[in-house]
DNA sequence: GAGTGGTCTAGACCACTCA
DNA sequence: GAGTGGTCTAGACCACTCA
């Protein structure tokens, strides 16, 4: 039997909760790993089950776990190649829907602007690496991004053709880099297009665009990647659902 | 003691959370009420505790139900004022936020065209009333909106002088027509204004806007009003958290 | 058939509200 | 102090998975 170290002030769940999270968080498990049953838990911390599946509960909804029944609550693997379609109606001439493609159009060391630098947490002027790259559906710009990461953790990326190496960038972060996105806070906006990005994009002068800056974090809340990305307002289309 | 007359192959937790919301949606209670105790309960359909708790805990999580330790649980009045800021930034000169002011600019009993008529889920060409408004901030139009109703539930609104009522329209839906909004759907999309709005809201030719479209339903999911609202897109900011 | 999560019970005790 | 929801227990039995 173990102790849950927390706030003894706190219910136990919360503290089961606080705990597994923390253990998540150091990489205990990698996504796709099983925590341990409901049942070990329960003694190894001394609860009944019932706390147990309370404490599993609020991480499931969380989205970090993932239960299977009779097979056991596993580590989530986050899907973010959907979180651009929740914004973006990208179909092919069949109306499916497909992943745009992706060519990279730099990659480079940089110093971090103020504005990148407040959004990874860092001190201005540390080292980043920034990647310029177009997301083309039938040969056809769609969507334009520059990706900043913070220099030290990212430099394999700076020895390899990222252009050969498939169309999502998470993926290749994990492989390369062992750093791992596990969640992250986008904001919308709406503007006239700049000429740089209007030229990328192949659009009119002060065309409508939507403009996505996203903040992409580990487990533990740590910045990896500090994104923004404008797209023809002609593609986008969100909805929501209020209570 | 009741009997659960749902599907007996569900869950009696998920038996009970459907008889409630059956119930609150026929106005069983309204809001601000409470529904029985959880012993009242557990005891009306011969249920333990943990059971209906764990049916209230699915309507809590829904947003419909309200939890108020010691004093009861309550029937979830809607906050939709809140639901303008979630999508648009309107502060006053000190920075603080702040309610746009309404006016009125028409309304008018109207054939429903193709395209309100399939919101709001009748037929084309049946009697709908049709609102003209614009949501302004120390005076500069900010918002501007056409507000779509089913003609035979919001008669009462033709006798009325709506610019003497405050600005917000769902309490006085509830207050003169008995109409209750509980929940919504919005869709995002941006795009350059036309003429009219462009006018309306002393916009430049072709400025980028964001365009809301909402359906508003009551607690039996019956559509109650259909809505377009369009704003200057510099006004325009949302976020999102995604796992 | 052993092991997993899913549902459900019948309580106990606590924290909070309100007259 | 009576009544409410909040936490927690120590089980039982079920549904599903997998060797």
């Amino acid at each position: 039997m173990n102790a849950l170290s927390a706030d003894a002030r706190l219910p136990r769940y919360q503290q089961l909760r606080d705990h597994l999270a923390e253990q998540i968080a150091n990489n205990r498990w990698r996504p796709g790993d099983a925590i341990p049953p409901e049942a070990a838990l329960a003694s190894e911390f001394d609860l009944s089950v019932g706390t147990v599946r309370k404490a599993v509960d609020a991480l499931v909804a969380e989205g970090v776990l993932e239960r299977q029944q009779g097979r056991g609550t596993f580590i989530r693997r986050p899907q973010f190649q959907s979180s651009l379609f929740r914004f973006f109606r990208f179909e092919a001439a069949t109306g499916e829907r497909v992943v745009p493609q992706s060519r990279i159009l730099s990659i480079e060391p940089l110093s971090a602007p103020a504005v990148v630098a407040q959004g990874l947490g860092i001190e201005p002027g540390a080292g980043v690496i920034c990647i310029v790259r177009l997301r083309l559906l039938e040969a056809k710009p769609v969507l334009a991004e520059e990706i900043w990461l913070p220099g030290q953790l990212f430099q394999p990326l700076l020895e390899v053709d990222l252009n050969t190496q498939g169309p999502l960038l998470y993926p290749i972060y994990e492989a390369l880099c062992g750093q791992l996105v596990a969640s992250a806070e986008e904001t919308l906006t709406a503007e006239a297009v700049d000429p740089t990005h209007g030229h990328l994009l192949q659009l009119p002068d002060a065309c409508p665009v939507v403009v996505i800056e996203r903040l992409a974090r580990d487990y533990a809340g740590k910045p990896l990647e500090w994104r923004r990305s404008y797209g023809h307002a002609q593609h986008f289309r969100y909805r929501v659902d209020i209570r």
